[in-house]
DNA sequence: GTGTTTCGATTCAAATTTGAACGCGCCGCT
DNA sequence: AGCGGCGCGTTCAAATTTGAATCGAAACAC
């Protein structure tokens, strides 16, 4: 509970560029979609990790968890898509309770086709702005603090009972194919 | 046209961690300003960022371009937040067309309630779990690409008609006093 | 001075997101 | 068997976000 230890200039630097820069590469990916593909950021992505899956297919609470977005949004955009025909939902022999999203020929399609615009968005205004040492350091440096928080509420509190955190095989996720 | 270049495995994993560390970290942010006093993660920004601002207000478009928000969705926003007294709304003499979005005192003492658990928070889960090599590499090269996306479309467009990209003048942002 | 074009903010309807219930099936225990 | 705790996905209402109009005021050109 000391006095909360603020930002010096460069951790400044770093948390705003972090967050804006973030900001202006989604809003820019999320209009070249919408644009090109008709697609929204989040279908993007779902894609994306179905493509990625086993059998092209995710247990819905599991992708949920990947996308770090809540349950209920989810089964929202996996209705639309359906409804566009881009997945499909098939539940589990084995659990009642358990939904697979499957990725249908024609999303991994559509995927097929948005990627490279995206992947070379990516590229221009991210990757490529960046020295090798500072695409480590993202790797490196964000690849730990996320798993971090995933792992759970970073206190030392005792797993509790009613959430089990995110496990989940971390899909590879960017590439259509 | 080329054939796009893919990421790499490096590069992959920089770009899965950028985006899933942001989420994780803003999900965080959000539900701690809410549960402890009620605010979202705009509202958070828009207090910090007039707090920053020369007397403490700044105009709406300059502001939404801050915060990297639309200008109807910060007019909600602010509408929201003036109902609740955290800022006021004063119209520019100068030019009826202009408004001012002004941090009221008792924005501005919410936002140093508010500030020190999300400094921790921030510094916890994100920068305290980074070398300061990183945190430099996050500065230097987010700050780069963040830089470059605010100018314009990447392209080689004529600054074209109509837009105007964002200007401003990088307010500090985070820390409320 | 008019007419036109651009800018600044708001409005409005539609789409999406959020979070708290809810319904139901799995599990372990007695 | 029968019971209670939970996990899984969905539903629902409310809050928010989005983007295309809209309205008025400035800036410019003629």
């Amino acid at each position: 509970m000391g006095h909360t230890r603020w930002l010096n200039e460069e951790e400044k630097r770093a948390w705003t560029a972090f967050t804006t820069a973030h900001a202006l590469l989604y809003r820019r990916l999320e209009q070249q979609l919408k644009r090109d593909f008709g697609l929204s950021g989040l279908q993007y992505e779902i894609l994306a990790r179905l493509s990625g899956a086993p059998d092209r297919e995710m247990r819905m609470a599991e992708l949920a968890c990947a996308l770090v977005n809540s349950k209920s949004g989810l089964t929202y955009q996996i209705g639309q898509m359906e409804k566009a025909g881009l997945v499909r939902r098939r539940s589990c022999p084995s659990d009642d309770r358990a939904v697979f999203a499957v990725l249908t020929d024609e999303g991994m399609a559509l995927l097929e086709r948005a990627a490279p615009s995206h992947v070379d968005t990516v590229r221009e205004l991210l990757i490529d702005v960046l020295t090798p040492e500072q695409v480590r350091a993202l790797a490196d440096g964000l690849g730990e603090a996320s798993r971090r928080m995933a792992a759970g509420p970073g206190e030392a509190s005792p797993p509790a009972a009613g959430e089990a955190a995110c496990s989940g095989a971390e899909a590879v996720a960017d590439r259509g194919a």
